[in-house]
DNA sequence: ATGAAAGCGCTAACAC
DNA sequence: GTGTTAGCGCTTTCAT
């Protein structure tokens, strides 16, 4: 469990009114300051890092420093000469305020820069805090990004703020990020669970009323709703297409096999090609975390020997894109079918079996907020549609 | 420093006191069902969407309903005994606590599934909300994805968490969601600005001590912290490269010009001719908004003529990609270079002018932390350095 | 070692 | 129309 204290050094401000002078220089954290920051070029430099300090513009004031504390209602009301109430009348546009009241307490809402404090608001009210969070794996991998979009999309248009955080793949950060969020309050959470996690922890929470959907993989140990792909729905499709071009030899380039999604495309490949009467060539099945190196070696042996593989299915966009590199290299050209689509599969014409991301993210928030607005039929679990874009790298024959 | 950790065990058990049956069935809400979401297969469907009600499980209670309220301190104390005080100090791993009583404590604590209400603890102690927010374009963009996934990792460092919103280039949305940010009283803010927008609204957000640091763009009518990418000294050295290389006819194609970034871009071709001393065709020049008609246009002016362009040079990666579909389409090839990378652009073999988007995010996000830990250093404006990614594409003869 | 009371900034429920 | 009082869930101060 992480500390609770927030990253600002104890000293930072003193108690109430007075405000310290704050010659703040943590030694608590790593300060990282800009020059000492990993920002240098790598590789064919071409330009220099520079720092200017243009403090000579319209605005001499540091950044930080001396900070007037925040206006509160009770600022306002006093320095409008009318009670609390009032300018809560006012700010939330309530009847039962004369025009020249409502209009004096704004004066002194844009004088004093006031602004709600909605925290507070919301701690009061007791009911939401107007916010959901989402957890996955990485948000700069192009998939989980997508997804990530879809989510802020429809919370926004429930007027949710959303917490984000990324899993890494570690169940403990799983676990913190969400037991930190409940923290928060917030009123629910899509997750992308992280392999090898245990979800018992979220029974408490859920039980309480935070919702929870999960989305792309299932959770473990609790029933919960689930947002799910056809995974070997998708990997059936594209071994018949194949099967169909005449290929009988398809060799398979799979993700570890402890991820989820991992297993329901393998398991698509061996329930397709029994589908067609065709026995599994478990020298042509290669499955690992996809590092060069496997993918090199995998590669080796399905097409070597004297009867190798005339065509590939790759289990991810990652491995697609490193067997498209060694395949350029070797200077190969089996059929090819990707699962997962990827931003240049059109460009280099691979034959791709495509998810749908923002649909995922799309169903959990939007299941997510139907739970919040009390849906209660029993928990979900759906199976999104994969489609097969055929283009070049399968229609070659074998 | 408190050690927070109200211990969630495992195990759950009813809070066997009141369970108020507050069956919410709020209307307020517009309540669309997965069935209604866009999720259907478009195009070459493969499979159909599937909801299956697995509800045969071990958790027979629908996910919302009757919820037992949040236990708080006091009801915990209560249960325990012992004053809300002390529960408190227990919470949070202050001294002053018999060994017994925390431990009754701790069990109550675990058996009502207590946590602790972050919202709550830091409006108490005001100083921070230990959450920043970050504002961009848009994360599905794998250049923002990255950025964003910086700023993630260095708030986790401070043990924050991070808010997530995406502007859709509308300085209108950027603004509700910084002010919707500032509401919920975040420390900090990391904006990557829309372009048209008028940053003054925040100064008064800035004075009252809400960090901001500015992305990839300057702010607009306000002076601040910015964390800037060499445009032009990229799109020099790409220049300078290309006429290294023999060319003298160099098109550039880039992005519509109330883009900051497109700006600095087209500023960096003209200063790397004029300083070798060549005219610029003014007939080679285009920008707008990147649709593939205005590419296809573009190329087809470029390419035709008595003094075709040898070589290319576009301005950012979705341009890159358009005129890499276009070339293809018209079975021709020139030099190219293009500013920002993308995913496939070493298996394209394209040159790049590579910008490095999680420096960007690490170097805000790194400042706007130093701000907050009290740095009152003038305000900062940061370059950060490009790197020239020479491959095949650039390397063809004139 | 423990607890009572006040209060963070706001809203809800009543006054007047 | 306007104001007063209480209290959300927690921490802080000061008592005992």
């Amino acid at each position: 469990m992480p500390r609770s204290s927030p990253g600002c050094s104890p000293e930072m401000f003193f108690a109430d009114k007075r405000r310290a002078e704050m010659a703040v220089r943590q030694e608590g954290y790593e300060h990282r300051g800009i020059h000492g920051s990993p920002t240098t070029p790598i590789g064919t430099s071409v330009e220099k890092t520079t720092v200017s300090s243009d403090s000579s513009a319209s605005s001499p004031t540091p950044p930080t420093g001396t900070r007037p504390p925040r206006p509160t209602m009770l600022d306002v009301a006093r320095a409008a000469g009318v009670s609390l109430k009032t300018v809560s009348r006012v700010v939330n546009g309530e009847p039962g305020v004369t025009a020249e009241t409502a209009q004096r307490v704004a004066d002194v809402i844009g004088r004093l820069g006031f602004r709600r404090n909605d925290s507070a608001r919301l701690l009061r009210q007791g009911v939401s805090t107007g916010s959901i969070a989402f957890i996955l794996e990485d948000v700069a991998d192009p998939f989980y990004a997508t997804l990530a979009r879809a989510v802020l999309d429809v919370a926004r248009s429930h007027e949710y703020l959303v917490l984000a955080g990324c899993s890494d793949e570690n169940p403990v950060f799983e676990k913190e990020l969400a037991q930190a969020f409940c923290a928060r309050r917030v009123d629910g959470l899509v997750i992308v669970p992280a392999p090898g996690g245990d979800h018992r922890y979220l029974v408490a929470e859920m039980r309480m009323g935070t919702a929870v959907v999960f989305a792309d993989r299932p959770a473990t140990g609790i029933d919960a709703d689930t947002i799910l792909v056809d995974n070997s729905g998708g990997v059936r499709a594209a071994v018949q297409h194949l099967l169909g071009q005449g290929h009988r030899r398809l060799a398979y380039l799979g993700d570890d096999l402890r991820v989820f999604t991992s297993q329901e495309r393998l398991a698509g490949y061996r329930e397709a090609l029994a589908q067609a009467g065709l026995p599994v060539d478990e020298r042509l099945v290669f499955t690992a975390r996809p590092e060069p190196e496997f993918v090199r070696q995998a590669l080796t042996e399905a097409l070597a020997g004297p009867e190798p593989a005339t065509a590939l299915l790759t289990g991810n966009s990652r491995v697609t894109i490193l067997a498209l590199h060694q395949l350029r290299a070797r200077n190969e050209q089996p059929a090819l079918v990707g699962f997962d689509d990827f931003e240049s599969a059109e460009l280099l014409d691979v034959t791709v079996v495509a998810q749908d991301p923002a649909a995922i993210g799309r169903a959990a928030a939007t299941l997510l907020f139907d739970r919040l607005a009390g849906d209660s039929r029993p928990i979900q679990t759906v199976r999104l549609p994969t489609r097969l874009v055929v283009r070049g790298s399968s229609t070659r024959r074998p």
